[in-house]
DNA sequence: GTAAAACCCTTGTGTTACCCAAAGGTCAAG
DNA sequence: CTTGACCTTTGGGTAACACAAGGGTTTTAC
């Protein structure tokens, strides 16, 4: 197979396909005739396993050390499990971030009916933010962690 | 107040504060003598206003639009209320998408206690992902929803 | 047989919202 | 006067691709 067949084999583009082999996920034989990349029906295969992965959460760096275990012939489950246990409570964390970010909106697209559009006068931005609570930077907290990042 | 006063403030780095004024929602006088950034009451307002947009989900360049329109003696306001009503249904998406993320990996968890952790024997690499139903890449839908963008 | 369409290659750039390091100037305290 | 804390700018890194350019190749149609 060539990159764009094993890409629609997969439903993804064929740059994804591209940018999985730099990245080292998957390692094509070269057609020595004009360079093209060949892909296996492993490949593909092993393309679906990266999707899946993918929609589990894992980063395209934790998928090929998966898959640079499994070709030494280890089993990369425990890491997996490993992978998966550590992230959950991130996801859920995020979850619960998002659905207060949603609250928030229509919490203030709600407000909206009874606030004047009035121009600012100088001190007064916009309401509809204004007079959101503030994000409770914790500084107080011990707790070491720095700012967030996003999900991977 | 210099950088850092400001950025104590509001509670967030300093070097997010430089970045505001690189990207222009910040506009601090500069001391005349030695380069130093100043910064007044306003932009410390300004700065939380900054942090509450953000937690609305609205991106650093949509934010500055707002700034300047409030600066420019316009209110933002209608534009606030439609930046919120077209992202809350995508906001909404990406819960529902996360929710099933977690989910799965839950059922993954779950599934873990049955399954062994066997060596990869050439063909399956690690059954926990493997067994799991393909994200069903939409390519008969003419819905021309293109690969999904993260949140802004 | 050949020309255009359709693919392939590599390389480099852009995206988002910051973080971090380096090199060097400034300032308050001891 | 020397630390140490803080300031400046510049430049590079992050994640996972998308996209465009410039140039070769293969397939298809006439």
């Amino acid at each position: 197979m060539k990159v764009s067949e094993l890409a629609r084999g997969a439903g993804v583009t064929a740059e994804t396909v591209r940018h999985y082999v730099r990245e080292g996920l998957l390692h094509p034989e070269r057609h020595p005739d004009n360079g093209y990349q060949l892909f296996t029906q492993d490949d593909l295969e092993r393309l679906r396993f990266i999707q899946r992965a993918r929609t589990l959460g894992f980063g395209v760096a934790e998928i090929r050390e998966i898959l640079d275990h499994a070709d030494h012939g280890d089993s990369p489950c425990p890491m997996v499990r490993d992978l998966l246990a550590s992230r959950l409570p991130q996801i859920r964390e995020r979850i619960t971030e998002l659905q207060a970010l949603a609250e928030r909106m229509e919490r203030a697209l709600d407000a909206w009916a009874e606030m004047p559009d009035g121009t600012p006068d100088g001190h007064s931005l916009c309401r509809l933010i204004e007079s959101f609570p503030e994000p409770l930077h914790a500084d107080a907290a011990p707790s070491s962690h720095k700012p967030h990042k996003e999900m991977p």
